[in-house]
DNA sequence: CACGGTAGGTTCGGTCATTGAACCGACTCC
DNA sequence: GGAGTCGGTTCAATGACCGAACCTACCGTG
């Protein structure tokens, strides 16, 4: 993909889209950004990304606004990377190629997803069923499905095993 | 991505069809083979990709059951490449990360999509708000849009531009 | 103060994928 | 016989990715 290289005289979105969001890893990163994760070490570990691979893709999405770059302490200086709308705006495109993948590749699902208000699973397209209504992400209530590995080895696995909203901020281990 | 690489210990949907697809050019391709392409040479044409790497690219959907590779000729041999049911159902996938692209991208859309049946212009999912229904991937109707070129330089995209249904081959230029 | 640990990177050599151009074989048409 | 088409393969060069090592702040402990 690349800086400089394109896809060439391509001008149709999905080739636009997959400029910004077709590199290896991308996609992956904002779906672990929608789950919650927001600092740098939870990608690295949750995700096996090598590290430079990891800034440059942190850099490229920050600056085609899809993350936000967020201090949050000042001593040492720390930073999150949070979704924006335009990050966000992506969840249609993930939950889509999840239940492709699923459906085509997969057995038991890893995660189940909720409408919050009322606990309907989800649409394949993310509507509530039951309310009729398109579930806003935040809106969207993420849980262990049955095909998900009760003791996983890594901490943000195991904090993304409770239950919690897309969006919500990982919450620590507590033991 | 390649071959013998993956995506480590994701074991999550998303991860698993990003092995299949997430490689570049390969969503291209498949966006291509919706719309009608099926030709080696066409597909060559359109993207303007590699030959080294449509032909890697080829290979693999088809070993993946996403292409079927039908020879139309015998003498000389010649093969075209179809989307099976695998392949069609990548269709939300393509739509979402399509209007995704143009919210945030583009401009003018390049194409349009409508229920053949009563020309209603579908919906973010690929439904027909007229209707109400899903529309069946055959069911769907592409034409060009305001942001579409009226003169493109090769003869595929001006086979695109005349109104088809999707999967339906491209008719050859009249002229 | 020395020491160890954590968070968030950067740098580096090696490997692997992608690229563009050239080549090739089978066939058709003139 | 010669030119052209279609569907590839091969090749050298470039660029992306990988894993490991290193670096800079800073904090907590003894």
């Amino acid at each position: 993909m690349a800086l400089g290289k394109d896809y060439a005289t391509q001008e149709c979105s999905i080739a636009r889209a997959l400029e910004i969001v077709g590199e290896r890893w991308t996609l992956l990163v904002m779906r672990d950004a929608l789950y919650g994760v927001r600092r740098y070490n939870d990608f690295l570990v949750h995700l096996g990304i090598p590290r430079a691979v990891l800034a440059a893709r942190l850099q490229t999405l920050t600056a085609e606004g899809l993350l936000e770059k967020r201090r949050y302490q000042q001593s040492p200086p720390r930073d999150e990377y949070v979704p924006t709308e335009r990050g966000i705006a992506l969840w249609p495109v993930l939950r889509s190629l999840g239940l492709w993948g699923r459906e085509h590749f997969g057995r038991k699902p890893l995660r189940l997803f909720r409408h919050a208000d009322c606990g309907t699973e989800l649409g394949p397209y993310g509507e509530c069923p039951a309310c009729g209504t398109t579930v806003p992400v935040p809106d969207v209530l993420m849980e262990p499905g049955p095909g998900a590995d009760p003791d996983p080895a890594d901490p943000v696995s195991r904090a993304l095993l409770r239950p919690k909203r897309l969006l919500a901020p990982l919450e620590p281990d507590p033991v």
